[in-house]
DNA sequence: TATAATTATTTTGTATGCTAAATAAGCAGG
DNA sequence: CCTGCTTATTTAGCATACAAAATAATTATA
């Protein structure tokens, strides 16, 4: 039964993928370049490390994901000359809309997704999946 | 704070393959090709459509999934006289252990991702994701 | 029966996700 | 100032994930 969990979590989260890609589509951008656009959006400046620790995720995907950002022109890089390893990140002109715009598309996609869940429910869903993760998180401490 | 959710999910589910990745890597097998296994360790002499249909997955990544599990002798393939477009798929020697050596260590680790949830909240977890992820499915059909 | 449409599977191309190794720049101690 | 350790980032290599096209065999239809 627990193990349903893992299973459903693993297919809901494909789920919100393929429903973002099919939506981000006309926009020219992946889903994993967004949530990057969205932290440089919040933080003008902020540099590849600190987008690593805000999103938990893979230096070296992260890396893949910014080179490309900026080859396409949603982003550029600029030297710090304080320390000359890293590069302070910038949206180039059009990103933030495209930030803007696809909150609104978020928004109404996530409206459905709660239908037929009242208000305790979808607090339940929240506080039940941040206990989870925080299980999981100590799991994964102490291997 | 209904986007949340979809975050949350999305965490949880990398998480668990993280999780699930570190005891794989001693049996030099995937997750993607783990849940593959388990498929034809169910239903022996299946043939790829058939997972696709039962894992919801992609046939291109399927492809590859299981001819990586042929080339490192997981599995093996014959090809159907009724319908030679199609191969049946076994378990080699060795692979149905794997899965059940799988199992109890899934089931460890799965006991200490669920602490401090009672019986009714575990259960309210799957409710509350079956509903979800039935409502991503009908978004996903109305695009 | 020849052709068109369908079906099962693979291939190609691009983008993650992850590990390990390589670069390159900062820093600390002798 | 040199050497060794740490830190920021990239590169290499492998395995998904997915769209689109290619193959190849089956079935439906004119």
């Amino acid at each position: 039964m627990v193990k349903e969990i893992c299973y459903k979590i693993n297919k809901s989260s494909m789920l919100y993928k393929r429903l973002m890609s099919k939506h981000l589509e006309r926009l020219g951008i992946t889903y994993a370049q967004l949530m990057v656009l969205k932290v440089i959006n919040n933080e003008p400046g902020i540099t590849a490390k600190e987008i690593l620790v805000q999103m938990d995720t893979d230096k070296a995907t992260l890396s893949g994901v910014i080179s490309r950002l900026e080859r396409d022109n949603y982003i550029f890089r600029v030297k710090n000359d304080k320390d000359r390893r890293v590069q302070n990140i910038y949206l180039a002109g059009g990103s933030a809309e495209i930030c803007s715009e696809v909150e609104i598309i978020e928004n109404t996609c996530i409206y459905d997704l709660v239908k037929g869940f009242d208000e305790a429910e979808t607090e339940m869903l929240v506080n039940l999946l941040d206990r989870f993760i925080s299980n999981q998180f100590k799991k994964l401490a102490d291997e």
